[in-house]
DNA sequence: TGTATGCGTTATGTATACAATAGCTGCTGA
DNA sequence: TCAGCAGCTATTGTATACATAACGCATACA
């Protein structure tokens, strides 16, 4: 036992996992660079055997790849792998819209959605925006999501969409937005809204197919807004992404 | 180091988790039931730290549960969360064969699928089909699946496919198939190879949402498929998941 | 007799020691 | 001067030892 400090108030293995997670999504390490165990250890605090787990959890999680010879390296992306990301997101996002309107959805599990849209809504008000509000609103928009997706009922769907998400949406310690791009953000996020009033229409109503189509619509509103956000360098709310992107165009 | 028997052809990790993997599949390790990691070190062969790695791979493939107060118990399903399952990857299957279509496929490419095409239609010509084209057909049948699955160029999809394909559909040691089964069995695999027919002739005609339906239909039958197996206790090539429904009807 | 507390046992979480391999560097020979 | 081989070093894979926390059982007290 080393003199090492350590924090008994969380597992070891989840204290590495969310440091390198941050890592990784914050762009200390780069695509394509090998991760070193024994830096891991060091910057984590936790020691190899923790720091072995969380490794194996990020490359399950896909934010890591295994290399043959041994060890991990981040894994690169290319903008369609982003894009691609996205679209996936929103097929399954679609099918738990059905899923929620075809089940069925009781006024009391739709309330706490209402009200995160009449947060976000009040968000919107404002123009323009500002960057706190543009910073709540990503983790309001967050909630929507979640909040959806557990409405089809079907645990297995809800895990294999946090996976989905995980790539294109994850949410960094803290991101940047240009103040430039906020007026052509918030012309984006007010479509994006109607599409989520279209959905609770959609699920109240029980029409499956609509509800299904419009997360569809949604998910192509975010890649357009991916293309967007590449162009002009700016991060909307799809930040984390960019920092995996290969810099290299292949 | 132990007089342990060690076998460096393969990783110590990869071989728990084979062997452990096989263990909750053939329904060694019931549903519910705590995993002891020492007992996994004897059943493996493999030593604590692989042995744990395993576990972890395992939890997040979904196949293990974490517990709260330390190690990992068999993750128990309800029939509608196979059902979910399957419906969820014919959606992502609708996905890349949407993919492929749009994206535009060479006749090169198709040629794989066309054989395994040819070569399921040759087993299922055979009336009454036979216990042994029927373990034939589930090979070329997962063949099949994986090759369209490719066709999508889009390494994000395939890796969700694969993740969503892992619970209802993966291959156990061995399985066994009722004889008086097989009749009914025939029935829909010959349904099931008429999707198949369709999806390619939408891919090579560029029709997206041709191809996508028709994944999607497929899916449906493969739900239709799973409750029969359930209500006759046989097996069609669902078997996997049967070992890991819950008994107890909750 | 039932409940609560304390101790012991067992299993997991963590750390580290050991083994093996891959990659690199330097040297030698053609 | 370049190529090939050998030895070394660094890093990963594996095993095990140690620490800690949880669970169960027994005993004592109400």
């Amino acid at each position: 036992m080393a003199e090492r400090e350590v924090d008994r108030s969380v597992s070891q293995t989840v204290k590495a996992q969310l440091a390198l997670r941050d890592q990784i999504l914050s762009g200390a390490l780069r695509a394509g660079e090998r991760i070193s165990e024994l830096q891991a250890v060091e910057t984590t605090g936790a020691s190899r055997t923790p720091v072995r787990m969380a490794l194996v959890r990020l490359e399950e999680e896909g934010l890591l790849e295994a290399i043959p010879s041994g060890g991990f390296m981040v894994k690169a992306f290319s903008e369609r792998d982003i894009s691609d990301s996205i679209e996936l997101r929103g097929t399954l996002e679609g099918l738990a819209a059905r899923f929620a309107a075809e089940r069925g959805v009781s006024a009391r599990e739709l309330e706490p959605l209402k009200e995160c849209l009449a947060a976000i809504d009040e968000l919107l008000g404002q123009v323009p925006i500002s960057i706190e509000a543009f910073s709540s609103y990503v983790t309001l928009n967050a909630r929507f999501h979640a909040l959806l997706t557990e409405l089809s009922r079907s645990p297995p769907l809800v895990r294999q969409i946090d996976r989905a998400s995980a790539l294109p949406f994850a949410s960094p310690s803290g991101f940047v937005m240009a103040q430039s791009a906020l007026p052509e953000a918030q012309q984006i996020l007010i479509i994006a809204q109607d599409h989520h009033r279209v959905v609770i229409d959609a699920i109240e109503n029980r029409e499956g197919a609509r509800a299904e189509a419009v997360m569809r619509e949604h998910a192509r509103l975010a890649v357009r807004n991916l293309r967007l956000a590449l162009r002009n360098r700016t991060h909307l709310d799809l930040l984390p992404a960019l920092a995996l992107i290969k810099t290299a165009t292949d």
